[in-house]
DNA sequence: TTATTTTCTAGAATCGTTCTAAGCTATTGA
DNA sequence: TCAATAGCTTAGAACGATTCTAGAAAATAA
């Protein structure tokens, strides 16, 4: 049963991607893929780690936040400068940005459309269409 | 003459919002509005100011592009962690931003809808949708 | 096993940006 | 006209996020 074996799927995604599973990897993508959508950056998970008694070193961290998002396995969100955040959801979907309390969330798919595109530069190709909603709290609080 | 006093007007945009009209203002001013839309990072603004003889400081440039984007005279652009452009067109308009050149470009406003929002989170409301169409050149070159 | 390859890590380095504190400049109003 | 004042500029230090380095450790292959 698969609560026997509560790492064979996440230890075969990573086989698939041509990465070992290691301790690191598999902790980190533990804390990352069980738990619902998230949108975190590396410091954050990094101290995720350390709360659940995970060594590993900041470095490790983005190693493996770039190597599970060359896999496929997570996205990366710009939304203001000098920070990223590292999304599970890797379905296609946008997000609204509480600038107030620098937190990401989902807007699903099908709740928001974007209109034909216009052709894009000559030459070029649209890898992906990013669309922000950014939100501040009513007044001046929360 | 308009030609008898080109800063006439930069002038006057500059006291309105409360700045002074200084040397290093108004030069950085001229290279921002006078040659149409641009999207611009810091350092390469204060690379054109020196290519121009102007002598200021990047700590200068810094201040001066922020306060003129407080002052609504520049946008603020994050499409890549580390990084802000600032964009003299401050209209409602989106962006294509090459991938492979860091450029950004204007999409204008009316050819792009995103169609009904949803609504934001409860208690928020909404300050700026921004669209990025990231684009990346087809083959692997320019 | 042992060899080979990949991964991990501490700490240094880098990068864009912001801060500091001291000197300059524009503006004001006597 | 010219201090006095408030605002501005600056060099360089500091900063925070991220990346690099190079040697040690772990995973896999032989
Ligand atoms: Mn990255
Ligand atoms: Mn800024
Ligand atoms: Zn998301
Ligand atoms: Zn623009």
């Amino acid at each position: 049963m698969a609560s026997d074996r509560p790492y064979s799927s996440i230890i075969e995604r990573l086989k698939n991607a041509g990465l070992r599973p290691t301790r690191q990897r598999l902790a980190l993508a533990k804390l990352l893929f069980e738990k619902g959508n998230r949108h975190l950056t590396a410091e954050h998970l990094h101290g995720e780690a350390s709360a659940a008694n995970v060594r590993i070193s900041l470095a490790t961290v983005y190693n493996a936040l770039h190597q599970f998002t060359a896999a496929g396995l997570l996205r990366e969100v710009v939304v203001e400068p000098g920070r990223s955040y590292f999304d599970t959801n890797v379905e296609e979907h946008h997000h609204f940005y509480r600038e107030d309390t620098c937190g990401l969330e989902d807007i699903p798919g099908e709740h928001l459309q974007v209109g034909d595109l216009p052709a894009p530069p000559a030459g070029t190709s649209v890898t992906r269409v990013d669309v922000v909603i950014r939100v501040k709290s009513d007044q001046g609080s929360t």
